[in-house]
DNA sequence: GAGCGCCGGTGACTTGGTCACAGACCGTGA
DNA sequence: TCACGGTCTGTGACCAAGTCACCGGCGCTC
């Protein structure tokens, strides 16, 4: 089903300044995609054969070993593209990673061969694509330098932080944000109690409550 | 200077099929470069305005912290393109990273312009692109899934084993081991003299020679 | 209200990282 | 050839993080 251009392309302002006749091409051969919370995006044995806009709501992209261990790599969220299923568009690879749906997302397909007829035409379209790559490359590696060399309480907090984005209440279980980390949930518990003990945070089940964020950034921010 | 096409477009085989005509603009554009070892071919601070490919030796790519943590993220050879300073090309964003050769590097850069214009032209050079794009990513996931998960007995094993390709011997101090894994030198001389003990390595002064490669094998390949 | 599954808490232990320091090796120059 | 300085390796003590085993609490359903 094709839509209106003008609905979603709203939110891609890097790309509402293509030429009318590529505008057009996308708008043309788009179609809706309406996802609800917790749909499985792209995984290993699942590969996705179109280039997806995610217009509202988030998707985690994660890896999981075989021993069950799990670690967010990065998040998508409106504006954004899925740059593994671009990658395995064009570079027929397969990738160890997952994406799964946070909330109802609403987001946009382009058929392969809309996605490569653009990337020949268009050197706006080629530089947003890429603009999300280094993007997305980025991610990576603050992820490295993170699980490599940051304290637990480090990530934690600054973990939490972004999580709660505005909001002061996250839910959230302890194992879920271990494996948002890349540790364990042991782990995870105990520096929590640690923070409830200096007033940083309250806990509940299932529930994590900043009541100070001050430290939290300082502890965030501290190398070590 | 300009170069014969034939000499190095050899080494690149998803290049050779181009058409003739972007294969001329390959070659009439294609500056040679040549680097000693030691030598940085990228950095934070000294972005590089050229799309490289490497003919021959090899360049380690590593991220450094504001402590002085190291960690290999990669290594490119002949036949690979530098993705990040690609990236720095199309997406103007800059990079934590560092590059470096290892050993003296004859390489091929392509001005911006001339990598922009067969972005545009040709499929094939895409898909190169993106293959090598694709496994970077690749690349970096390993990474993380290692340094997240991975003992350092394993981590410490598999990249001997890596480095050592065929030789058998390896010209490499603990402190340059423990920056590839992202690790501690005392950790890693440890783990070498339990090796050693066991009877998998001989140890000198900067140098890990392997004695037994199939105990090695199998604990790079223990998950834990 | 009994049972069940998920969630959080905790102790004991292992592994890995940090710190401080000592001794060994090796090139250089007196 | 010998002393020196820098680099490299080895080690003990300690701390941080990950693992394992287990428990009790909460909330749901039947």
């Amino acid at each position: 089903m094709s839509l209106p251009a003008v609905d979603w392309l709203r939110g891609f302002p890097a790309l509402g300044e293509l030429p009318e006749t590529e505008r057009s091409s996308l708008a043309g051969t788009a179609m809706a995609m309406s996802l609800p919370a917790g749909a499985s995006v792209f995984a290993p044995d699942q590969p996705c054969g179109m280039f997806i806009l995610v217009c509202s709501g988030t998707v985690r992209v994660f890896q999981l070993d075989p021993a069950g261990n799990e670690i967010v790599l990065y998040r998508l969220g409106p504006g954004s593209i899925c740059i593994l299923t671009t990658l395995a568009l064009l570079a027929s690879d397969s990738y160890s990673a997952f994406a799964v749906t946070e909330s109802p997302v609403e987001a946009v397909g382009l058929p392969a061969a809309t996605f490569h007829d653009l990337m020949g035409r268009s050197s706006q379209f080629r530089s947003f694509v890429f603009n999300a790559q280094a993007a997305r490359m980025a991610d990576l590696m603050a992820v490295i330098q993170n699980v490599a060399f940051a304290s637990i309480e480090t990530r934690l907090a600054s973990r939490l932080l972004a999580l709660a984005a505005d909001g002061r209440e996250l839910s959230i279980t302890h194992a879920q944000l271990a494996a948002e980390i890349g540790s364990a949930r042991e782990v995870v518990s105990r520096h929590l109690k640690t923070f409830e003990r200096r007033g940083w945070v309250s806990l509940g089940r299932g529930r994590v409550e900043l009541r100070n964020a001050a430290p939290l950034r300082a502890a965030a921010r501290s190398a070590h």
